[in-house]
DNA sequence: TGCGATGGTTAAAATGCCGTCACAAAAACG
DNA sequence: CGTTTTTGTGACGGCATTTTAACCATCGCA
């Protein structure tokens, strides 16, 4: 299956030449000539953005912080072509959250090269760390995802449990008091500190013998402790 | 305040350059040149690691591995350098838990917004507790954590002895009176004087050796004393 | 040296924190 | 709309922590 990508570019008579080069050599191209037409489209369907910077206004980069802020497309690889690669251009481009830089004019031949190595470099990253999991033993968290599970059997969490359970695993061995739960957890006070006893009472028990790791100090809290 | 950065690389040149660098963007810069002394540091000291992968024998990713099983540096930024980024390279980096990959050779400026990207994306995700740990000799305390070690032995600590600690610890080779004692670590009053007697003493047994830093100076109170 | 005051330690009593349970309210679901 | 799941509450028992109190050691001072 190619992987498709979505030009936007200005400039019609370059557009045209990537294409072209780019369906040579597999890939699936779509043109858009200018960023916010480019916004309407479905762009979680593409495998990587080749974006022009327009120079003057920066649209370029703009889009790019666009891009990232919306979660469904925040990790689609986006490669900036610019004009003249001045040194402030790069690190405000980088800053928005490109994956790579390239420089007019440039070789179609450069940019296929550049353009697999960032499909590559994402494809592993995405591979690993996006459904960013942690382990303790054989106590599974996929925070990306939001699945627990022990020893490869998922575990059914409710809402709180899971807040809890994540807030614990990503700093272990330190202990949050009660009301740091609530806030992470509930994000709103006013509730019983007697919750989340109860809340991490509940989650000992479907923990089993992780549930052992959850501990209490008098005064301090709770927390993971290994 | 500026933030810290541990460079470890075995190429004196190419870490001289760095340093030179990365000081004229206002970070604090300290370089090692191998793993092992590297992590004889204090590594809670630093903000982000920035470590050469050694080629052939994969020290970069040991170390990376290293500091990620340490809850102390757990969260501990680290971007990883890379002669050439073989798939397999960064596939064992990033499961090995490294934050970013850079590609020799690069531009100093492109590593530096890389820096920044990584460590304003740290910042976000654990603007929570940052560990501040304060050392005296095998004894440490992380005020943030609200931890205790004894040449690395964790001791537990009740609250109150570990508030009295604290307080000592923050202005030593000072005398408190018992009223300002209870001041900090009850916040209230009406308490007999000599329950500060008890938790002093029984602070003094657990620290061990240590206790004997606890120094009483009659009609001043009780301090810490290097 | 002897006396009073201050500091140190220990054991028992009191306090208050934590774990759990059952039940009710609320929310999710079909 | 009824059923099921999830969540919050209050009460109670157990236990870690804390306080008190009593006794002993030490210090300062005359």
């Amino acid at each position: 299956m190619s992987e498709r990508i979505l030009i936007v570019d200005a400039d019609c008579l370059a557009c045209e030449l990537l294409q072209f080069k780019f369906e040579n050599e597999g890939f699936k191209v779509d043109v858009e000539h200018d960023c916010h037409a480019a916004m309407q489209r479905i762009l979680s369907d593409y495998n990587l953005l080749l974006v022009d910077m327009m120079d003057a206004d920066f649209n370029g980069i703009k889009f790019t912080r666009e891009v990232r802020e919306n979660s469904e497309t925040a990790n689609l690889p986006i490669i900036l072509l610019t004009a003249r690669a001045s040194e402030d251009n790069v690190v405000n481009g980088l800053d928005a959250g490109a994956d790579d830089f390239i420089q007019k004019p440039f070789s179609t031949r450069e940019l296929v090269a550049r353009i697999r190595s960032v499909l590559r470099r994402r494809r592993v990253m995405s591979a690993r760390r996006m459904s960013n999991i942690m382990r303790y033993k054989g106590l599974t968290v996929d925070f990306g995802v939001g699945t627990v599970t022990i020893d490869g059997a998922p575990l059914m969490l409710t809402r709180t449990e899971y807040l809890i359970l994540a807030m614990f695993l990503r700093h272990r061995n330190q202990f949050f008091e009660r009301a740091e739960i609530q806030h992470e957890a509930w994000e709103e006070d006013g509730i019983s500190e007697r919750a989340v006893d109860t809340n991490i009472s509940r989650l000992r028990k479907k923990l089993g013998e992780y549930g052992r790791n959850i501990v209490n100090r008098q005064g301090f809290g709770y927390g993971f402790i290994e």
